[in-house]
DNA sequence: TAAATATATGAGCATTTGTTCATATATTTA
DNA sequence: TAAATATATGAACAAATGCTCATATATTTA
């Protein structure tokens, strides 16, 4: 459990500087006007989770790689298993997953199915991503 | 195991169109060409593995929560626990995986360790994070 | 120096994740 | 219509993940 629950802040119950959650060990909130500051602009929750589960998209070197393909050229799904060196089925897997998450769509043609970006937003997380990484090492 | 190896079309052994790996039963490259493409311009192994990492960084909750917090402030570990109402313990854990991906830096003060951002591109990622999931619903 | 406090960390555990394998479905072609 | 092909998907499983609990470390304070 939590050394103090953000409603006990809000409410008033934690007092100011030193407030205790029962007889815990767990430490003690220091800086409440710090808390209530930063969580009065914090997102709501759905766009957090929201926000979790697209990066979490970009968190794997499968899906990595594929979305960066899709940013280039569309692709049907064999094309993007020899790219990436997976296979048929695991790809087909973590296009679910990305079809999940809203950011890409497909066309079937004749037995293909060919799969694009649908979502601009890919292409700018990429770009801060390569900066990010240029930058750091 | 893979249609077929990225290898084999570079060197060659893949024809245009139609080339068979073996005898398997898996999908054959049909656009060699584009294949071969978006290979060229796929950034190297290690930047995308930093890039996986990174974004890994923020596909959790928790720390997702706890990156924002420290785009509007420098908070110590107990505030970060009272904000997210997670136990100390979770939050020094995550603090350490932050810390692994040179997210954040900290500064001991007496008993307390206070986290900041240790890299600017954090809030970069957040803003378009945040746009991405206003425009998406 | 002893007690209190803030943080860090290892072990354990349940959940999630990413893959493979087998197979289903859909479409084209012979 | 039957065979071939492209893709999708469920089950199973190993690995990774995120938490809790207990405890260690470091610092301050009594």
């Amino acid at each position: 459990m939590a050394g103090l629950k953000i409603e006990d802040i809000e409410s008033g119950r934690a007092l100011p500087e030193r407030s205790v959650e029962g007889d815990s060990c767990e430490c003690r909130v220091v800086h409440v006007d710090a808390v209530r500051k930063v969580r009065a602009s914090m997102p709501a929750e759905p766009a957090m989770d929201a926000m979790a589960e697209l990066f979490k998209s970009f968190g794997d070197g499968t899906r990595l790689h594929i979305l960066y393909a899709l940013t280039k050229e569309r692709m049907c799904v064999c094309d993007i298993a020899a790219l990436v060196n997976m296979s048929q089925s695991a790809v087909s897997h973590q296009l679910r997953v990305l079809r999940g998450a809203r950011l890409v769509k497909y066309e079937k043609e004749g037995k293909s199915v060919y799969y694009s970006l649908d979502d601009d937003h890919v292409k700018k997380i990429f770009e801060i991503g390569l900066a990010h990484v240029k930058h750091t090492r």
